[in-house]
DNA sequence: CAAATATATGTAAATATGTTGATATATCCG
DNA sequence: CGGATATATCAACATATTTACATATATTTG
């Protein structure tokens, strides 16, 4: 694939979809999901340390960026990831930085 | 690698890299030096079609986060990749994008 | 219905980022 | 040295993002 065929409209749904990861909370809840597995606002605020209502901010911006999906089950909301192949970009980033 | 286990410091830098790229004229820069090769900020901007301000603007924010290299030579610097398996990076997030 | 639990939203101030045009610096060559 | 070419920086305004706290909504259960 070379990405400088892409459109303008799919260069600016990458561009919003990687600045919707491109934060220290994001990144970590990214890679909590990374392993494909479902999980609750309660769950991802208490792994990460993290007020609900922080945790829930930012799981919206991963949602409407295509990040993320969620499931509503009764009192819970499971997130988890939308596509398999983002936790390519972690690992890749993280690779880039731990030099 | 689980990015879980990362410091706070990998998880910071990582989200620097991320922001740097995630922007249309970075992802587009990023994608034009995706095939390793070494290039001008004239080639880069007339590339782009972009001012050439503008263009070495980018490109510092580029290298000052640690995606792109440079190295000047006579008149030109030419900016490349700083580590391969960035281009992984734009093709998951392509791959995801264009559905 | 009321209480408890889980999640989402609103607001506002602080901070960061983007954009543009003008200008500065560096290098080469005659 | 002086002109031409290539790159980098500056300044200033507009826009976007972050953060934190308060509060609202939704769901289950007694």
């Amino acid at each position: 694939m070379e990405l400088k065929e892409l459109s303008p409209e799919t260069i600016e749904k990458a561009a919003n979809m990687l600045k919707a990861i491109a934060h220290p909370i994001r990144i970590s809840i990214v890679g909590y999901l990374e392993d494909g597995k479902k999980r609750t606002v309660t769950e991802i605020h208490k792994k990460l340390g993290i007020e609900q209502a922080t945790a829930s901010h930012h799981l919206v911006i991963l949602k409407d960026r295509g990040v993320l999906s969620s499931k509503r089950e009764g009192k819970n909301t499971w997130y988890y990831l939308k596509h398999a192949n983002l936790r390519n970009i972690l690992n890749s980033i993280g690779d880039c930085c731990k030099e």
